[in-house]
DNA sequence: CCCCAGGCGTCCA
DNA sequence: TGGACGCATGGG
């Protein structure tokens, strides 16, 4: 893929903007893993809900939520969404992990059998996958996710056709293999997404993307709470 | 009423 | 291989 654009300078760019966006800071890997089963296709705020009744509950756990009852899981995270489907995922995964042995000992394969690992699972897909390698194991697998796919082809980084794997390779053959700058970098790209690249927006408005014009930070909705 | 949210599995051509 | 569709709560 020809590279039209320094994503490294980019980086640079938005971070020097917008700061550190401390995604999932200070959380254990069992509630990162949890909270990034349930916040496919959802709002973080309605996954936090989730993970309060969750927490309050001393269910917040792979040893809770592999005994929890189907039927009280559900009512349990209800307000993330899917929870019909969601619930029998979670248990799936949190039984899998324990009998993988725990994370203690899913941390020792190497990255690639990693995402196999948890890409076999169902409900694990590609960004759940790369999500729980980045941000609970801190491997240097970039998350792509709807956002980033969509920055990245109205701006031409990416052909119209590219796809999940053609849109990482196309970051990860630029960026320096850092967990901590893939990290930083995919929260930065959701905040461009949620603020200036809009679905029904045929162009990006006012984008700090598209000439690295630094924008009033007072544009952005301040990043409060987790993560 | 509409559209959207840090996706995924299934079905079908 | 890829597009359409269902899944579900909650907010703008």
């Amino acid at each position: 893929m020809t590279e039209n654009c320094d994503l490294t300078e980019v980086y640079k760019s938005l971070l020097a903007a917008f700061g550190p966006q401390n995604w999932w800071p200070a959380k254990g890997p069992e509630e990162m893993i949890i909270g990034a089963l349930l916040t496919q296709n959802t709002t973080w705020e309605n996954v936090e809900k989730a993970l309060i009744n969750l927490r309050l509950d001393h269910r917040l756990s792979f040893s809770a939520i592999s005994t929890t009852p189907l039927s009280a899981l559900q009512k349990l995270i209800k307000p993330s969404g899917y929870f019909r489907q969601k619930s029998e995922r979670l248990k799936a995964l949190a039984d899998a992990i324990i009998e993988a042995g725990g994370l203690n000992q899913l941390k020792e394969k190497t990255t690639p059998d990693l995402r196999t690992w948890f890409l076999a699972l169902k409900g694990v897909g590609p960004e759940t996958a790369d999500s729980i390698l980045l941000y609970a194991f801190k491997r240097p697998s970039f998350v792509i996710d709807a956002y980033t796919l969509r920055i990245g082809k109205r701006h031409q980084w990416l052909p119209a056709t590219a796809n999940y794997d053609k849109a990482q390779s196309y970051f990860t053959n630029q960026l320096q293999a850092d967990p901590a700058i893939f990290n930083e970098f995919h929260a930065l790209l959701v905040q461009i997404g949620k603020n200036f690249c809009r679905p029904q927006n045929p162009v990006c408005k006012n984008c700090p993307l598209l000439n690295y014009l630094v924008p009033d930070q007072n544009q952005f909705q301040s990043h409060k709470g987790s993560p």
